[in-house]
DNA sequence: TGTACATCAGTGAACGCGCGTTCACTGATGTAC
DNA sequence: TGTACATCAGTGAACGCGCGTTCACTGATGTAC
């Protein structure tokens, strides 16, 4: 997002304006509770006349693609750098992880909802463009926890064995987008496991589960994690 | 929906013309995929001018209260139903709900972005309302599934026996608000299955896992289903 | 270091359009005697 | 059965507002000699 040092200043202020703009339209889209962005309003707070923001987005789609392709990056972000504490810990980084995703959800309701929600209208995904890179960016973390597992023997025990084979091929499909070596087990044992920890994520983010208290909502979203963790055949954290 | 049979000919029609409202707003946003709804275009459709519908609702939140509540009885209705079938079979019980859930958000992910995504702004759900009243039907048909799997004794093992004290908690005040014996234990089971299924189910109804051949997703729909059951602790359904 | 030119950010006016909603009114449908 | 009245659906004009986007232009910032 920030530009490279070696830039010039106007480079640089150019691009802390881009900045700006999309700060400025998620502040926006957090006050309304929407995934709306309108021009008129970005630029009346920030002091602009709205013509002005056509120097930096060719038009609202524009803004709205870079909005997304940020949100995938920030999430695969924060994803990623939960396991970074304890890198040799499987249970452990698969909680973090978990923790990581609803979080940033529970935090970001409007972003989530802009890249996991019904797909807003106008915005039209580039073909194998930057939107899909991040997306699958944001799914490698994950995957790669059951991949290693796989690799521990201990995946998927003692249900999970079984793949049909047309989930296979899928497998086998995504390996090769991701230039990686993604097992059928595991690639299966993820998507069940996002899937869970996707559905408690969006019920919680979008006020679904406001009628629990928030203690009640973290213990239930403590057993499920753990649930998961035992049936995909992730080992237990280290930590007592 | 429809007026009773003894409503006079002017209630009826006024009734027919609220379900025609309905309808052509539900098709405007199928077509355009959102959850937006314009009472200019309602009317164009409709062959009237855009005055004539606020005497049918007092302005377009009331319209999207009633477009709420019929979505969250249509989704009910589809899942109850599809119990029918079996109704001493637990294990089938469950499997033909989860499939009514999924396919119901899938034929209409608009209506299932509309009860259960991002909430829509300037909807405010009225206080103790038709709403969540609504929403309490849908859930109680899930729950009554993991109330009678725990008094078969079967219902989680081995995993969900441990319950939260703060979990249990909720677990008592919704079984005030249903007028129903809830046991925390099935709350905590129904809980975890609902967020499965939900998650599957809203990746698929957006469009996020439209990478997959419908028939990997159907096989791992499928898994998952049969996944969850057995951590739930629902027993098999009966046939083969 | 200073000057001439090119580049770029932002303005203000305008265009075309669409929205939700109100209001007084017309014409048709139902009701009461 | 027929007439007088009440009720209601729908119209058309209007109000106020906001939106995205274009365009010619000004003034400031950077660049080349």
């Amino acid at each position: 997002m920030t530009a490279a040092p070696s830039a010039t200043r106007r480079e640089r202020t150019r691009a802390a304006t881009i900045d700006e703009i999309k700060a400025t339209a998620l502040d926006l889209m957090r006050g309304a509770g929407t995934v709306d962005v309108r021009f008129t309003d970005i630029a009346r707070v920030m002091g602009v006349t709205p013509p002005a923001l056509y120097r930096y987005f060719a038009d609202r789609d524009e803004l709205l693609t870079a909005l997304i392709t940020d949100a995938y990056d920030d999430l695969a972000r924060h994803v990623a750098a939960s396991g970074a504490a304890a890198p040799d810990d499987l249970g452990a980084r698969w909680e973090a992880a978990a923790q990581a995703y609803r979080e940033w959800a529970h935090r970001e309701p409007e972003r989530f909802a802009l890249i996991l929600g019904l797909p807003v209208p106008g915005y039209v995904a580039p073909e194998e463009g930057p939107t899909s890179e991040a997306a699958s960016r944001a799914l490698s973390q994950l995957s790669s926890l059951f991949v290693e597992a796989l690799h521990a023997d201990t995946l998927g025990a003692p249900y999970l064995r079984e793949v049909d084979p047309t989930v296979e091929v899928c497998a086998h499909g995504k390996s090769e987008d991701l230039e990686v070596t993604l097992p059928a087990e595991s690639f299966q044992a993820m998507l069940h496991a996002w899937a869970a920890l996707h559905g408690f994520t969006s019920l919680e983010a979008y006020g679904h589960l406001d009628w629990m208290e928030p203690a009640a909502r973290d213990a239930l979203f403590g057993s499920q994690v753990t649930l998961i963790a035992r049936v995909a055949g992730l080992p237990e954290p280290l930590r007592a």
